[in-house]
DNA sequence: TCAAGATCGTTCGGAACCAAACTATCTCCG
DNA sequence: CGGAGATAGTTTGGTTCCGAACGATCTTGA
């Protein structure tokens, strides 16, 4: 692919255009290479495992989230799934339009809403989670399996110093 | 904040959700805890460097490859950026409206187009990305600053695990 | 008891996002 | 040459995405 540059190239330019000014180049080596990471595997996984079952990333994250608990209430899994609560409000439309999950009202509260996914969601979540899950580790095959709880842990440490 | 799971409530519910199936729960950890984090730092740079500068993410990683690269093709960029050549033309679009850079029709091939940024795009991305780096330091403050360098490396595995 | 404020989810406007179709340009080879 | 095919960027149509404004509901305190 021409115009294509490896990751050494991007990287030894940045270093040579950003010389001399006050930086912390190891921070930022972590965070650039961190976007690329997620973005390639997002890619990748959207290619593979989520277009034949025409789902976009976050529906399929939402669905995730709203099948790991069982059912959930909105601003957990808006919380979970890393996006505002008026997207998720469009999601939730999208899923429900297409009966992979419903909304309920909160019964005690009726602020709340609760989602539930209905049997053909929970279907195409068993179905789909485990090819989901060779996605995983088709992405993470280049690392050496001793170190995968470590890693995960340093993308914790991340999330954490980030939410403040 | 109700409602609000901690990362290892969840984590434990995923193992109890899942639990007898015959899947990678250590690339899952890996996987989902990158995009966790990736989400989290992005969120945290648009809120406290970008949003004064009135920039998106995209917005300003686009300019971020322009200036790097001082001329850039605009397939290098979307390549770059992780974003379509669809998308990566109406954000062009924007920016060049806004005067923060300007295309140009490639001379001796009339199919491409190359991407400078203009005096004022460069004053901006001078004074926004020590900021910006500020706030990857920020997000990176968790972890042992010996590790950086390895974590990068990590991370270019998936990246390159990713591409294919 | 009942307003004032807090807290939900939704709506609205505008940007980002992608695949597919499209236009323009270049390359290749007969 | 010159047309067939490859390649580059743009447009189109439809979803996702967010902040801000909005209604609806709950909580609080005088």
């Amino acid at each position: 692919m021409p115009g294509q540059h490896t990751l050494d190239e991007t990287e030894s330019q940045v270093a040579t255009r950003l010389a001399g000014m006050d930086l912390d180049f190891e921070a930022m080596a972590v965070t650039a290479n961190l976007f690329r990471a997620a973005n390639a595997a997002r890619n990748q996984m959207e290619r593979t495992v989520l277009a034949k079952s025409n789902l976009t990333w976050t529906g399929f994250v939402v669905l995730w989230v709203a099948w790991i608990w069982e059912t959930a209430e909105t601003r957990e899994i808006a919380s979970e799934a890393g996006v505002s609560k008026a997207t998720l409000s469009g999601v939730l439309t999208t899923l429900e339009s297409r009966g992979l999950l419903e909304r309920k009202r909160g019964e005690r509260d009726g602020r709340l809403v609760t989602v539930e996914l209905t049997a053909a969601g929970k279907t195409l979540m068993k179905e789909l989670f485990p090819e989901f899950n060779k996605a995983e580790r088709h992405v993470t095959r280049g690392l050496d399996s001793d170190q995968l709880p470590a890693i995960a842990e340093y993308l914790r440490q991340i999330t954490q110093a980030a939410r403040d």
